[in-house]
DNA sequence: AATGAATGAGGGTTCATTCAT
DNA sequence: CATGAATGAACCCTCATTCAT
């Protein structure tokens, strides 16, 4: 009885502020300690929120967790493109190729600093939950794995890339991408070589393999550590 | 004469199946509905013992979870080494690099797919239990990390392998393979390439790169699928 | 301008309401079956609320039987004084004291009648319970101890009694009290003498002790203490 | 099949004592935590024996309770009679009624100290379970009642006490060893005086009184019953 | 008679959800 | 729409008792 009812559009902005709030506490808590050693009072009090709030925003625990996801799809990367030189062919170049694919990299590495909160959370949970997999899990996948097929596809033809099994190595990469989100997850900070050396790594090995052109004479500088 | 010391070997052998028994149902029923969803009813069911019984043979639901984990670490893989060919130099040979690299590739496969349903109920948890990932995520990441490393400094020195940054390499490797676990995972199978394909783009890309050898003219030969 | 700071008068009466049901409800039910043979199901139901409520008011069972024993602390006697008389000194005359111990024995009885449900759920525990013994015991009987011997002091002073061994005489008494009303839950009601003929010869014994004075002078030390 | 089957007194021997050894086992752990947080595997372990061995030797738990109470019934006091010098009438004088008092005390207090880790064990169930008061309780203060109101009746009537009222004194003094018993069970024990002065107390009290005969000469009425 | 693993009913407690305010 | 106490199903675990060995 504050405002006389009018001025919705304040309304608006605050419950939409509010649903961020809740959002981003539970994407917090969920990646900390999991979506089930999360309770709702947790999550109601990290939000500064009461607990029957949250049921005026999501309709069960789980629902918070779909909304996660969801926010997750529509972030940056899927959008933006997994593949963001893709939308400029012509400047690709020889030489772009591994530069294209390095700062590729940063940019996920980026997307996944941002989002890391959440796409932990909801790792744990695509792996866990038959069902929540079975409903969603592609709508993090296909996006990128699409965009990346796409991608290699146009630039075979280029002639930059070898004539390789495209959705094979579409998820190769995307392997190595999950598969560096998860390590830097599961080892011990301190025993991690720094982010830097490991973008050097995985490029040199994405372009150059890890083994001298034997086949072939290759006087190929090596990359020291 | 303090004891006979053993207790009739019959009992012995008859609890060290059932200790089997609940493992086994636990891991399944973990893997597929997740640590959480699975209550202790559940496992006692699948296992076909009372409730209580599991109580004979663990502490608690979460000690069921860490056998899980220990009886992975006391896994082939680990104790085999994760580089059978590191006993055998002599045998080491240039073209040997590639041959031994797949043959390992599908070691691991062999491990993965012979433990898929442990390494699931594990990995979630993994991800979403901070205490649980302080105490044993090195348990299954270290051993595969140092023998990898020690693996990749003894072919460099032989000349097989560029002078690569051997923790960061390591640990892209690594990814590899995690990142290939999830993806199966995750991704619905009838989308993806069968593990012949895989294996091949995996080996193509870490050996060859991507791109042609080159970063010069493109002239190079392309190893088409 | 932190909060209005106060929830509304309503439901914090209700919830003091609600509070006060459920320890007389458990206080009720343990007295009579034990505090372990009562369980949480029986307290819910019989303070007509759902088993979780219990859970808002209190952390655990065992808070709810300290919480009893709380209340018995800050309940009427300790604080009003063991000892009312002592309060008003002037009055004090040789033939009070008699009459002042028959009053203080009937305070005494009052107030083990209105709390005799609470007192006796207690009671069993802290015979059985250590720890609970060793964090309240004291709080139930030293007031009456020491209350007892500021009293027994003034009142040597004055001449009213002999110059007997306070601490030891307290005790001698306080161990009446207790015993009185532990015999009064033990013995079958119908072999019990009423009150009234308790209390005199209780009175009795006291002052006169059992045997006429006779057998010799007073000539018999005073056990000073 | 060690024996031939023959020397069954060898058995029977072994059984009591091993029954023995149960009892003890358990009364001591009764009294140290209480009936019910007292498990029949602590039992067992304390006992040396198999958890199912003691139902060999009691149906039920709650019979190992009756079993104790059964051995304090038929311990020492009871039969040697409460009040031994009752049988000595002979013996009985003005100066033996105060001594025989005293005697009497520690009669009691010896068998206390002998049994008082199974009369704790007892006497908190006795004070939660309905049940077991209505079938026992008498059982251990009957004795002892009937025992003393016999021995008051004929000390009066050898005009060593006077003409009280003997159910109720009778009840009194039992309430006295009673309460010193639990009280002493209560306060910490470096609060408490030693056992000497408190008998010293006790004696005083219920022979002299704790007044000065003041207020007169015996001429007060006795308070007959 | 002794053993100790198996049993499963029942316990205390948690927590997602509801609903009166 | 916000609140937070109330709810009760469901959970993990305990433990007295049974029973095959």
């Amino acid at each position: 009885m504050t405002e006389p009812s009018g001025r919705p559009e304040r309304r608006q902005r605050q419950m939409a502020a509010r649903l961020e709030q809740i959002l981003d506490a539970a994407a917090h808590l969920f990646a900390d300690r999991g979506f089930h050693r999360t309770t709702t009072k947790d999550i109601a009090e990290a939000a500064d929120v009461a607990e029957g709030t949250l049921y005026n925003y999501f309709e069960t625990k789980n629902d918070l967790l779909f909304a996660i996801l969801a926010r997750l799809s529509e972030s940056e990367l899927p959008q933006a493109g997994l593949v963001p030189g893709a939308a400029r062919p012509a400047q690709v170049s020889a030489g772009d190729a591994r530069q294209h694919f390095a700062s590729l990299l940063d940019l996920r590495r980026e997307y996944v600093n941002e989002n890391s909160v959440m796409l932990q959370a909801i790792l744990s949970e695509l792996l866990a939950n038959t069902e929540l997999r079975q409903r969603y899990s592609n709508q993090l996948l296909e996006p990128t794995l699409i965009g990346l097929e796409k991608e290699l596809t146009l630039r075979i033809k280029l002639g930059q890339l070898y004539d390789l099994d495209v959705p094979a190595t579409a998820r190769v990469l995307t392997s190595l991408w999950i598969g560096l989100f998860i390590l830097q997850l599961l080892e011990q900070p301190q025993n991690q070589p720094d982010w830097e050396r490991l973008a050097q790594a995985t490029i040199h090995i994405v372009f150059d393999g890890i083994a001298p052109e034997t086949t072939m004479p290759e006087t190929s500088g090596k990359p020291g550590q």
